[in-house]
DNA sequence: CAAGTAGCTTGCATAATGCAAGTAAAGATA
DNA sequence: TATCTTTACTTGCATTATGCAAGCTACTTG
């Protein structure tokens, strides 16, 4: 129910207004997990690497649906499941996660953690840090996801 | 002294890392005016239009410095004064921040804000949204940094 | 129809942020 | 040189955000 208060913003810079609407320690995980690994219910969101919090997941979940990051239809399937997705301006966050990513991968702090992700995924890290131009990727990105897929589809399928 | 505890991330995700690194209210608005905006005294950083409280300032300060994202160096011409600068750790936040402003910027709800900066500044906002590949601008800024300016330099004198 | 699963809520603890007042050292002013 | 101002903080306390564990209801599975 609470979670994040809705207090008006410290000023009307755009870096600022990123910072207030997604710099929390939560809502970019959940955002990353929808869209470069496909999550899509609130079991698979909680039972993640980082450990979040039921009652954080929840209130984050309700957060991101009212900011237009993500909707939620209820699973035709399965009717206890709700299916959470990204909007078009959920999905505009992948440029801003795969700099993130870029600058991760490009200083030793991160490397000291000796990250053991699956190849095709480190492959993506190295050429994330490397490449000059990343638009052409993060323009494939977006289709996919637009497209019902998820970033990482091809990578947890293969290897 | 306190601020921010020096607990171990969550996981090895370099998604996670620059979360959990940089994702609080108030280091990214900070990096801003030293980057953008060529804020360089406590002072300077301490009356922006967002007011942060001067305890937050001291202790971030402190952590962006232990994070190896800033230098301070005592100003040779006061001895009162500290000055604060960007390390290449902290200019390779630069794109991070730019694509901040092009999803801020490519969104209603800012806009609604009516925001009213500079001219050559929302110009500036304008081209980061329509620009298809914005890594030679970004290039451009991370130069000017590393040269001891700042990105708005020449919009701050002009217009 | 009993046992699980999915998606939560509730209550309470700790950590992060916000506010106001105070302070010491250095520089500016009379 | 005595006073006033500026700079870069610290301290104490209030509020908000996050974390942990338990419980709960609707639905599905065996």
């Amino acid at each position: 129910m609470d979670g994040k208060a809705d207090i008006p913003m410290r000023s009307d810079c755009p870096v600022n207004f990123a910072i207030e609407k997604l710099c929390d320690k939560w809502s970019l995980v959940i955002m990353r997990d929808i869209l470069f690994w496909g999550k899509r219910t609130y079991s698979d969101l909680l039972n993640r690497d980082e450990r979040i919090a039921t009652n954080i997941l929840a209130s984050r979940l309700e957060y991101l649906e009212n900011e237009g990051l993500i909707v939620r239809t209820p699973d035709p399937n399965d009717r206890r499941k709700e299916l959470f997705e990204a909007t078009e301006r959920g999905i505009d966050l992948i440029p801003i996660i795969v700099e993130m990513v870029a600058w991760s991968a490009k200083h030793p702090d991160w490397h000291a953690l000796e990250p053991k992700g699956l190849p095709g995924q480190m492959r993506l890290v190295r050429r994330a840090v490397t490449t000059k131009n990343k638009y052409p990727t993060i323009e494939k990105f977006k289709e996919k996801v637009r497209n019902g897929g998820y970033i990482f589809e091809d990578i947890v399928e293969g290897n």
